[in-house]
DNA sequence: CAGTGGTCTAGACCACGGA
DNA sequence: CCGTGGTCTAGACCACTGC
């Protein structure tokens, strides 16, 4: 009747909330300003603590923010490309490879990795713990998963353990030939350990690369990378990737 | 002094109610099995709702669960493998392609991607909209930014936009020589159309595959593709990739 | 219409970081 | 020690689905 629609579709208040916060961060605040803390802002905004936790929640998860405990809310920088896709046909741990080798224990894997690599379910494989650090941060943690046949004259002079231990069973990859591989990537939480290494908290969200690497007609070895997703922008092909930052829609302008 | 230390590090309470129900999941429910609703399985557990939705979105964010408003939380099957990186040297659209064509606009693109393009701001480009559908479910939906300079013959003569526009800009993207194209993968959230289009909430997590296709030494198109996060396991490489159902760390058995 | 998950509130206490 | 973000509670109402 008389009356005009003023909204149609009530949008959610965090919602609209993430939307105010992400034009306020373009125009107001430059990389690695801090916010005021969540009890300020939620007040000045007049909705509850969660709420506003909810919109701040989504923001972190594209990247915007970051969140520390004690610390506080400060603007992150943009996503750092991480290159994943490149050296298509190289074993890992070959000179010029940005991962460092932690450390490598001989352990039997998790179900789903002995099938894929087609051992049995409790005989032990070469696990190797590398990190990945990029502008001074952690961006990702691996495991790479080495069965015993796929390195057999593996020395038992090496040490049993450690970064040394993990350099050597890379070594004894690399006389392998290898025939091609394959990943995927998918969206997990970060386990506890991960999330140790990675500085967030157990459960933040991370992109879980699993490479595949081929040789001899089978799988010779199997990655698992935990990638920060709230830093990262994984890059594939040919050259570095493009730096796209997803906007929210258009509003009438 | 005499008292045995209970707990050096309390964990969370989600954090231990996702574990249970994980566990729960593996062992005692089927794919597509429907779950008790939010506030009995709060009771069951004694803890308050907002807490068992706490663990509930972590298990959907890794893919396990399903939640659907006004019916209730189901257990998702695993996720489905999608290509995006095979046929590394062909255009969108050219026969067999996996993308159905929907819509074709002529607009002005968002800042990052006229940036890209290296068109100016307020330049019009042809805006593509394809959805792609897998095992009837739909996975993702792209946004195809095509320069008018890159397909300078496009007849006048076809439809103004719609599908059969689409199919028109696609074929003439054809005539030029592809040089290679470059991807990059991150974490996003949904916007409202996308959502609607993956039968999703708007925020959802979602993988933003963004891909420029090169010829001519520039980029002659850029898609922006929104994959479903909780359904979705994008695959790379050689072949189809691998299944890595990645567990929670091993309690002492 | 009844039942589901989604949003929101106004508190409380805890764990961590830095001064 | 104080201030920060992280967890948790016990409610309330809303939007959607299917009967």
């Amino acid at each position: 009747m008389g009356t005009t629609q003023l909204e149609t579709v009530p949008e959610p208040k965090y919602w609209h909330l993430k939307t105010v916060l992400s034009e306020a961060l373009d125009s107001e605040f430059s990389v690695g300003e801090i916010l005021p803390n969540e009890r300020d802002l939620a007040a000045r905004f007049g909705v509850a603590r969660a709420t506003l936790r909810q919109a701040l929640e989504q923001l972190e998860l594209e990247g915007r923010l970051q969140r520390r405990r004690g610390v506080g809310t400060t603007v992150a920088p943009p996503r750092v490309g991480v290159a994943v896709g490149t050296e298509q046909h190289a074993w890992p741990g070959l000179a010029g490879d940005v991962w460092q080798p932690a450390d490598c224990v001989q352990a039997a894997p998790p179900a789903a990795v002995a099938a894929a690599l087609e051992t049995a379910p409790d005989e032990a494989v070469h696990t190797v713990r590398r990190s990945r650090v990029s502008h001074g941060q952690p961006v990702a943690a691996e495991l790479l998963y080495v069965p015993a046949s796929s390195v057999p004259d593996l020395s038992a002079i090496d040490a049993p353990s450690g970064p040394a231990r993990a350099r050597a069973v890379l070594r004894e990859l690399h006389r392998l030939e290898l025939e091609g591989r394959d990943s995927s990537v998918e969206l997990g939480s970060a386990r506890a350990d991960d999330a140790k290494e990675l500085d967030r908290l157990p459960g933040a969200p991370v992109l879980v690369v699993t490479t595949r690497f081929l040789a001899a007609g089978r799988t010779a070895a199997l990655s698992v990378a935990t990638y920060r997703a709230d830093t990262c922008r994984l890059t594939f092909g040919d050259s570095g990737g493009v730096e796209i930052h997803q906007t929210p829609e258009r509003r009438a302008s």
